[in-house]
DNA sequence: CTTATTGCAAACGTTTTGCACGTTT
DNA sequence: AAACGTGCAAAACGTTTGCAATAAG
């Protein structure tokens, strides 16, 4: 598990080499995924900011601006809803892939190698060259299995 | 593989279940995606309804219903891709997953047994009641590849 | 002092909705 | 006749963009 600091100086390096500069708002971002185990929208990491630091001004479009930045640099990641937008979560882990309850909203993550070494089976046969990959498992967890009754 | 005929049947017989009715409109957009292999936006089926049934009055707010109607009821499946929207299939075939070309856009259907199972035995192990899975492969086609450069 | 970044509001593209009218049963 | 479906236009939704002001290097 990389630290705050680790975490946090490699952001500046990945900006110092791209002529990026570091700025309040993108730091609190990469701060607030650090902080925050789970996946959220843009919206609710909006919505947080403004609330645990109203000092600071910051408009959704920062949000979305710095998301993208961070995910097309690797630090963060996100898992797509379709319509209704997609949820972020930082990046650093493993690749895995997502349980997703229908009813909760509750997001588990998984890995598996049989499943990973298909897909490059199935790449490799088709000629394609794979860039990335998502699988998507819903349907009901648990507790809801329950409370479905 | 089902006949047109057999699958308005099906279609009725649902309808009728449901005490919903059999329409001009909801017919057409059945048999544009039986008669059209591929994968389908509801603008695309729209515009093709119009230029192919000038006769039909038929709006895209209708277009998005019987989709919507079409996939609950099974007839119909979609892929996701974000912001950009759906893209609707037939769905009386058998379940399989996609390979979507980043820069043409083309989509390539597999089926991977060993997948399949893997997806099952997680489900179990996570307790999880699944209702449905998907799983997407991005990457370049073979053509794309050799375009690329 | 140059360049990137910001917040804001307006624009965007896709999808949904309210409603009066039309069609199916 | 009752109930559902329709087209239309407006609204909603998540997201992106143009721009003038601001902050970082």
């Amino acid at each position: 598990m990389i630290t705050y600091d680790a975490l946090l100086e490699q952001f500046k390096q990945l900006l110092k080499q791209n002529g990026l500069k570091f700025t309040k708002q993108r730091e609190l971002i990469l701060k607030f995924l650090y902080e925050n185990e789970g996946h959220f929208t843009p919206e609710d990491i909006y919505m947080l900011m403004k609330k645990n630091h109203p000092d600071v001004t910051i408009g959704i479009a920062t949000v979305y601006r710095t998301l993208t930045l961070l995910e097309k640099e690797g630090i963060a990641s996100s898992i797509s809803f379709g319509v209704q937008g997609k949820k972020y979560e930082l990046g650093e882990k493993e690749h895995h892939d997502h349980l997703i309850c229908t009813r909760c909203g509750k997001i588990i993550e998984f890995f598996d190698d049989i499943i990973e070494q298909r897909q490059e089976a199935i790449a490799k046969q088709y000629n394609f060259k794979m860039q990335d990959h998502t699988m998507k498992i819903v349907g009901l967890c648990e507790t809801c299995q329950q409370e479905e009754k």
